[in-house]
RNA sequence: GGUCUCGUGGCCGAGUGGCUAGGCAGCGGUCUGCAAAAUCGUCCACAGCGGUUCGACUCCGCUUGAGACCU
């Protein structure tokens, strides 16, 4: 019947039932899941990154969990051309692709026109920027972007400091400015998307992470992080900056105790989901479910397979 | 029963007779160069009632609440 082959999208701030519900909508539609999350996609960080169970990765086939090392340097650069072969992988076999995450960036590499491959990096000088950083200041960086590329300067906070050594590192191997881009989004046309969004009553959802961001203590997720530790990762290591991770580190170095860390780490992902939302909200053809008014998951599942069954 | 201290927004916390700190939380945004990042905006107040005053959150009195001490 589609002529188009489409793929499905669910999206929601964690810890509102995004991956339950993925394998379901996986499992009614013969498709395959593709992670959209920025830390599950490491290994060995099982516990903090709420990664799907050991049942539930069965459940439905899963791609983009586990398959990068920790150590690794990653990005939505590779991110995008992993799944881009994933989803063409899956439409090959005939099944449909169940994008399933809340990485907002990861998201937008999917589902409009986004080209990371312009350059490629350069990692000592990377190294050399950043440490130009940690002893002049994040400032004297962006002056220096200032004098390179004064429009990219303007658009990129001093703090930023990743962008900014992105777009020095630009200027300076290219010769040429960042690349403005386009103003508006152009949507793939590799495929169809079908957008759908999960949501929660915001009292219901905070109180879910909270519950769960105990869970994970309870699970040992100090004991994971120690061993992380153990592996050569630092609180530098990109992985290590996830939420959960840091607070963690910084507790194990001494910085506070463990409750203060529980509390921050709580705090974080509450305003995590906030950021998350604010950045779903903003795709106009997505399709909300807010889970909490549904009495039951079956109706909530039923509602929502029933939306994407009319939209393809 | 008496004496004293105090009572600021959801929380913490400054402060002044007129120009309404700030922080946290909450809420709302931005975000195509690496995003669980970075960043911006914003609501909410001076315990209550009287009085003094051109004007009171700030001064006075009473009420009420909290705490400390005394008997």
């Amino acid at each position: 019947m589609q002529d188009k082959k489409t793929v499905l999208f669910v999206a929601g701030p964690t810890a509102v039932g995004k991956t339950k519900y993925a394998i379901e909508i996986a499992r009614a539609f013969q498709g395959e899941i593709i992670s959209a999350d920025s830390m599950q996609i490491y290994r060995y960080m099982d516990i903090g990154s709420a990664k799907p169970s050991k049942e539930e990765l069965t459940q439905a086939k899963h791609h983009l969990v586990d398959e990068i090392d920790p150590r690794e340097e990653f990005s939505v650069a590779e991110y995008q051309i992993l799944a881009k072969k994933y989803i063409d992988q899956i439409f090959q076999e005939g099944k449909i692709p169940v994008v399933a995450g809340g990485t907002g960036l990861y998201l937008n590499s999917l589902l409009y026109e986004m080209d990371f491959s312009i350059m490629p990096k350069q990692a000592d000088f990377r190294k050399q920027l950043e440490q130009d950083a940690e002893q002049h200041g994040s400032r004297h960086v962006h002056d220096r972007l200032k004098s390179l590329d004064p429009a990219a300067a303007e658009r990129i906070h001093p703090n930023n400091l990743k962008k900014v050594i992105r777009a020095i590192e630009v200027a300076e191997t290219t010769g040429e400015r960042m690349r403005e881009f386009r103003e508006s989004f152009i949507p793939t046309k590799e495929y169809a998307c079908v957008l759908i969004g999960l949501t929660r009553d915001r009292e219901e959802l905070y109180r879910r992470i909270d519950q769960r961001v105990d869970q994970l203590v309870k699970a040992g997720l100090v004991q994971e992080i120690e061993s992380l530790l153990k592996m050569g990762l630092t609180e530098n290591s990109i992985s290590m900056k996830g939420i959960g991770y840091k607070e963690i580190i910084a507790h194990l170095h001494g910085e506070y105790d463990l409750n203060e860390a529980v509390r921050l780490v709580k705090r974080n992902t509450r305003h995590y989901a906030k950021r998350q939302l604010t950045w779903l909200r903003r795709y106009a053809d997505m399709s909300w479910f807010n889970l909490s008014e549904y009495p039951t998951e079956e109706n909530a599942l039923s509602a929502i397979i029933d939306r994407i069954r009319s939209k393809r």
